[in-house]
DNA sequence: CATCCTAACTAACGGTCGTTAGGCAAATAT
DNA sequence: ATATTTGCCTAACGACCGTTAGTTAGGATG
């Protein structure tokens, strides 16, 4: 069949968004903004959408819900703890990588959002953090991690993954499987030889 | 002589804009926002500043002109990779922790820079991200550090202390000189028990 | 052929934006 | 005591904001 390439207008603005949001932010990105890149009105935008910010409510609650949807399957598995880590570092960076826009908006964007989705977004932000959190917990207790403290090993983690926008490029050399690798290597041995 | 609290107009000014440009972003807030935060009117606010974006260019080059500073001091020092490492790192979490406000506007809404601005801007950045290239490369000449990919192991470390605003409070149990020695243990040698 | 639906248009709404001009009262300097 | 400077004010500017209303052209459907 082959189409796929062909999009409605409303996943043609959706996508248009996430480029503008990324770009430029939330606030600085004008409907006439969006609505000039598709060669329309800023009027007419309103034909397929309901408002701006329902455009960020898709964005930030489509990726929360892959982050979420990702850690529960692994969840499921009963992995041993470094294993479960290796594999969710690894579908983390999947998710990141795959959807480059729309995980910068996800990063730094959520903050405009209005009541009472923002009160739920921080709520599926920390269930994730908490899905990490007891893999950190539950490598502690099998003796396989030594964690001074909890709180900074998880955020350095979450901060090296989530700094991957800011140079990842889908064509250079290092293909998302391979920084996963990578990175894991690192949070586990660091890069002192010995 | 104890003042140093009171502070003159121009100074409030700036310290509310960090304040607010952090929380709600540079072009969410308004100068009728940073005004009235004061208890003036925003037209007020011209006779201490000359636009908006002067005071987000004070913000971000005060805060480049701090970490390029600091890199030349320690360059000067000529120490093996791993100490300077050490220290290049304690550094720099030194300036993210002691300068919160700038730090977040600093790493976020320096797009918002009109040229030639912008491009200075960039250019300071990728001067001190090649002070930190070097040590790794250092580090790698002198077999003390393993790097399989020098950008990703750049980008990690630099991620990890950029994301730091995301969870430190200065009240805090953990201290700018514990988080750098903690983040330093991480990156060296990982969070592996062997 | 007549009808309905879709996706665009123009015009406009009330509001906010950054910024300028000009004035005025209090503080400071002469 | 007088002159100057400072720091604020009000009023307003043109531009742009998100959004609504009403319309129209063209294609699909009966």
């Amino acid at each position: 069949m082959a189409t796929a390439i062909i999009k409605n207008r409303k996943q043609q603005i959706h996508h248009t968004a996430k480029n503008l949001f990324r770009e430029r932010g939330y606030a600085a990105t004008s409907m006439r903004h969006i609505a000039g890149e598709l060669g329309i009105e800023a009027a007419s935008l309103y034909s397929h959408i309901k408002s701006k910010e329902e455009i960020l409510q898709l964005i930030c609650f489509e990726l929360a819900e892959q982050f979420l949807k990702s850690s529960d399957e692994l969840q499921r598995k009963k992995l041993p703890a470094k294993d479960l880590f290796k594999q969710a570092v690894t579908a983390h960076i999947r998710i990141i990588t795959q959807n480059m826009d729309s995980s910068v908006v996800f990063l730094h964007e959520w903050r405009h959002l209005s009541e009472p989705f923002l009160s739920d977004f921080k709520l599926m932000r920390k269930r994730y953090e908490n899905f990490y959190k007891n893999i950190l917990k539950a490598g502690a207790e099998e003796k396989k991690f030594q964690i001074r403290d909890e709180k900074l090993t998880l955020f350095v983690i979450f901060s090296a993954m989530n700094g991957i926008y800011e140079w990842f490029t889908p064509k250079g050399k290092l293909q998302p499987e391979e920084i996963a690798e990578q990175m894991v290597e690192v949070f586990l041995n660091g890069i002192l030889k010995y």
